[in-house]
DNA sequence: TCTCACCCTCAGACTTTTCTCAGTTTTTCC
DNA sequence: GGAAAAACTGAGAAAAGTCTGAGGGTGAGA
């Protein structure tokens, strides 16, 4: 799960939104004090963080600008919470600032969303199909096992790609050949087979009793839904919100 | 500066956000229509977009769906306008929505601080293009080889910028034609082949086994990402965020 | 205006890799 | 045990990539 450190001075609002979001699937770490606010989260490594501009002992840009400065924190996307929209010009001008900003009083649901945006760009632009120690990515057409690269041709990468992208589906020959070939394709539903084996010999640890691409006598091939990585099932839940 | 493309059938709010925008420095290019908005960007290649949910012959959504899936285009960030709080959950929810997202009415300086957010991390990331001793600069063309000058045509010169700009990103023929001649071209893809061919006599230390310009056979080519130097590595995974 | 140099584009030869099928062996299920 | 489905093999056909040379166009300078 994703974890979001929140430091906020108003114990009623850290309290609320605390609630709200640990009900939305987020681990939560809450500050009360802007002192300290850099080594908490260096010691918990959020996903991301919630800053209140205006905390009584500390300016919430001044966090800001600390957390930027740590390699190790740099990248962990800032929202700041704000009582006046006026303060937004302060926020966004800063060279490091906040990846997003949220004026109060804000609904629950608002603050969600931007949460959500946050963490989606990361997915996005990986764009990648993990399962188990296999990895395939989609943008530059490489292949990896146990983090070496796998040589696949053009078929037998869309094949695997197509299979991954709907692990635990059964799909006919028939069905193969529409989404790999095309549906003007003047191929034996053979040729699938053949293409099965090339990719298990490739990616299965041992070919003679495959783990990764399933055979389901009578209906075709599918790929090993158990072989999904923690996160893949997260984002999956996450899409189907 | 920095152009946007903006899709709003409303009229005098198209011609009240281009007035606002272009003021602030931008340069707008407007569409009332959300027929023909793929082919507008492509054409247009903005630096980001604006785009209405709600228009009267298409859903915004399925605008940016189409902006996704065009690997030239799927960098560039979308800002949706919408009329109603509720949308935003389907604007949050898909795989490939929205890098953020107003709510009408809104007021210009949080539309502009807004946009801001999203230009900010990319400044630096331009002028020069690098990989392992190969330097490519845009705003003088020119291309150093080891320190020293190389002497490339326009044409390959748009051709290796467009590569070095989204490493490790395969390109079919089809796509590099796009990017680099222009919708309008008519010309063959081999004629791709070629200019690939010209530029790794240029550039590869041996052209018989190219490294920096990788083929993907039954894909296309793309640049290499492995010889990224550090700092473009860092720059990159922050800007994914 | 003419000439020359350079660039763009294509056709086609050549090379390498991949695709596909036919046929054989093995496995699975009734 | 037998039939059907799947696994496997090798080889010819097909496709994709590389590379060359020539024709045509364009722009700069004489």
């Amino acid at each position: 799960m994703k974890k979001i450190v929140l430091i906020e001075d108003d114990a009623d609002l850290l309290a609320l939104l605390k609630y709200n979001l640990e009900k939305e699937g987020f681990t939560l770490v809450g500050a009360q004090t802007g002192r300290g606010a850099v080594e908490l989260c260096r010691r918990e490594r959020p996903d991301l963080i919630l800053l209140d501009v205006m905390l009584p002992d500390s300016d919430g840009l001044d966090i800001c600008k600390g957390i930027r400065v740590h390699p190790e924190l740099a990248h962990i996307p800032v929202i700041f919470l704000t009582a006046r929209a006026s303060e937004t010009d302060r926020i966004v001008g800063l060279e490091l600032g906040a990846n997003d900003y949220i004026v109060k009083p804000f609904f629950i649901r608002e603050l969600v969303a931007r949460i959500k945006i946050q963490f989606r760009g990361q997915t996005t632009a990986s764009r990648v199909l993990k399962a188990a120690t296999l990895e395939l990515d989609r943008t530059s057409c490489r292949v990896r096992l146990n983090g070496s690269a796998l040589s696949l041709t053009a078929t037998e990468f869309r094949l695997l790609e197509f299979l991954m992208s709907r692990p635990g589906v059964v799909f006919s020959r028939e069905q193969l050949l529409d989404a790999v070939w095309g549906h003007d394709r003047a191929v034996t539903d053979r040729t699938v087979d053949v293409y099965i084996l090339r990719l298990r010999q490739k990616i299965e640890s041992d070919p003679a009793s495959p783990i990764m691409i399933r055979s389901v006598r009578g209906f075709g091939y599918s790929f090993n839904e158990a072989l999904q990585t923690s996160e893949e099932v997260d984002r999956s839940a996450f899409a189907a919100q």
